[in-house]
RNA sequence: CGCGGGAUGGAGCAGCGGCAGCUCGCGUGGCUCAUAACCACGAGGUCAGAGGUUCGAGUCCUCUUCCCGCAACCA
């Protein structure tokens, strides 16, 4: 029996649960429920971000520690999980003690590509990001900017990423790091045809407290990038644990395309740098707009989880949102699609064929089901699909299979074949009817936890 | 030349070298087991524009026009 270990990134604390992150859980999730109904064993990790400036400066304006703070936003990342019936394993907090002291043991076995340095430049807040010189807004530079960078002159921790360029790039060029969709694949290479640089990753402790300490400088804490992307190997126990050599590397590390840089540069970097694996697929969602426009809290064009889930279910907003926004691109929500999603595919296709194979069980045979075999269908495009983290083909293909099902009813007249009294055939054609759903079920499982209990015991 | 993503029937999208397709909507018909549901058929596109490569181009190359993200809380 194989092992398999998925993850989504861990959101950072400062904000809300969106639906931007709710449906990077729900991608993971269905990773996670299938590998599980293969019979793998599975470890699918998320959890929350919970370190750095930002996040003492909002901790500061509200006047509580940080602590309470981010104990407060993590329990909301959590009761999104519960929303959506996600199907983790693991919850990492990078404020857990067990995550703090392992990132140290990474930094130490990190040493020797770890140098001091004096870093001069600009300190974008709101990132947690170092600007490079070329890269900075001058507007941002002159103080009174509203966003103005802080002109830093510091001595801080380097990682010698610029060692690790070549490498990288191999391990993608050669498909032994996989990058989905091949658009993203296709960016990441070029960003490391132009080379790495070296990247800053730690800041002094004075001005910023809410850190994990460097080891063995009392004056530094780790760059909260830096450490963050340490969970998805502190969670299982690097480096002695048993789940770490069971479980790295990775199956699929699930992220937004915002970060892919992170994931694709930094983290493999770090990995190479630690002589541990790559994980064997990063799969890069897009993002989601709402009603054609970009999610923005300024905007309030903002959509909670909750308010989906109130008015359709749990079911409902995972069948919509793995569907109807396309994993390889950006998509958009609007109530009106949802709507229409709802109704006519859940509502009038997949909950009509249930209806009518039931009543007619009833009706003509006393609820009694003939030998109902789970019926064969070619199932390869859906398992391409799910391998392929295209988690709308793979419902595409389950679709195609309702609407057949409908037609053969259509087509094979049960009603008519009762009133001839012909009961033997009756019967097959109603098996045969059961005999699909229970495969419909089976294809949703991952998706659709619940209607697919739901079809089983109807 | 800041970076990136797009432009395909009324709407939303797929197709990425071999007869233009899907869903919704619209029209007509069928059926009556079922949820005013389901099934069939139909109308509707010179695939943004121009040039090129090719036996063959939404599909590859070049140029042009126009949209939308990022750079500004946010996956």
């Amino acid at each position: 029996m194989s092992n398999y270990y998925v993850t989504t990134s861990i959101p950072y604390v400062n904000g809300e649960p969106h639906i931007g992150f709710a449906m990077e859980l729900l991608e993971a999730d269905v990773l996670a429920r299938a590998a599980r109904q293969r019979g793998e064993t599975v470890i699918f990790s998320t959890g929350t971000d919970e370190h750095g400036t930002k996040i003492a400066q909002k901790a500061d304006s509200l006047g509580i520690t940080p602590r309470e703070l981010v104990d407060e936003y993590s329990e909301k990342f959590r009761n999104l999980q519960k929303l959506l019936d996600i199907s983790n394993d693991r919850f990492i907090r990078t404020t857990d003690k067990p995550h703090e002291q392992r990132a140290q043991l990474i930094w130490k076995a990190l040493a020797k590509d770890i140098y001091k340095s004096k870093y001069v430049g600009w300190y974008d807040v709101k990132e947690e990001e170092f600007v490079p010189e070329a890269k900075a807004d001058p507007a941002r530079m002159e103080a009174s900017h509203p966003q103005a960078y802080q002109k830093l002159e510091e001595e801080n921790y380097f990682f010698r990423l610029s060692n690790y360029t070549d490498a990288i790039k191999a391990k993608i060029e050669s498909g032994e790091f996989q990058i989905l969709p091949e658009t993203r694949r296709n960016e990441i290479l070029s960003v490391l045809r132009e080379g790495l640089d070296d990247i800053s990753i730690s800041r002094p402790k004075e001005k910023l407290e809410w850190g994990v300490p460097v080891p063995g400088d009392k004056k530094q804490v780790m760059y909260v990038w830096f450490e963050a992307l340490m969970n998805y190997l502190t969670v299982l126990g690097y480096p002695e644990h048993e789940d770490f050599k069971n479980f790295w590397p990775a199956d699929v590390q699930v992220v937004g395309k915002d970060i892919i840089r992170f994931h694709a540069a930094i983290w493999p970097g770090m990995l190479m740098s630690l002589g541990v694996p790559l994980p064997k697929t990063l799969y890069v969602h897009g993002h989601i707009s709402v009603n054609g426009q970009k999610m923005s809290k300024s905007l309030g064009n903002g959509v909670a989880p909750q308010e989906i889930v109130d008015k359709y279910g749990t079911d409902a907003f995972r069948y919509y949102f793995l569907r109807h926004i396309p994993s390889y691109n950006d998509g958009d929500f609007s109530w009106e699609s949802l709507e229409a999603a709802y109704n006519s595919e859940l509502a009038n296709e997949l909950g009509n064929a249930v209806q009518r194979t039931a009543a007619m069980i009833m009706k003509y045979q006393n609820g009694i089901i003939g030998d109902a075999k789970i019926a064969q269908h070619d199932i390869n495009p859906y398992e391409e699909a799910l391998a392929a983290c295209r988690f709308d083909r793979a419902l595409d293909d389950v679709w195609d299979r309702v609407r057949g099902l409908n037609q053969y009813i259509e087509e094979a007249k049960p009603w008519e074949i009762a009133k001839l009294g012909d009961t033997d055939h009756l019967r097959e054609v109603l098996a045969y009817q059961v005999g699909n759903l229970l495969a419909i079920a089976d294809q949703l499982e991952p998706f659709m936890p619940e209607t697919a209990f739901k079809i089983r015991t109807v």
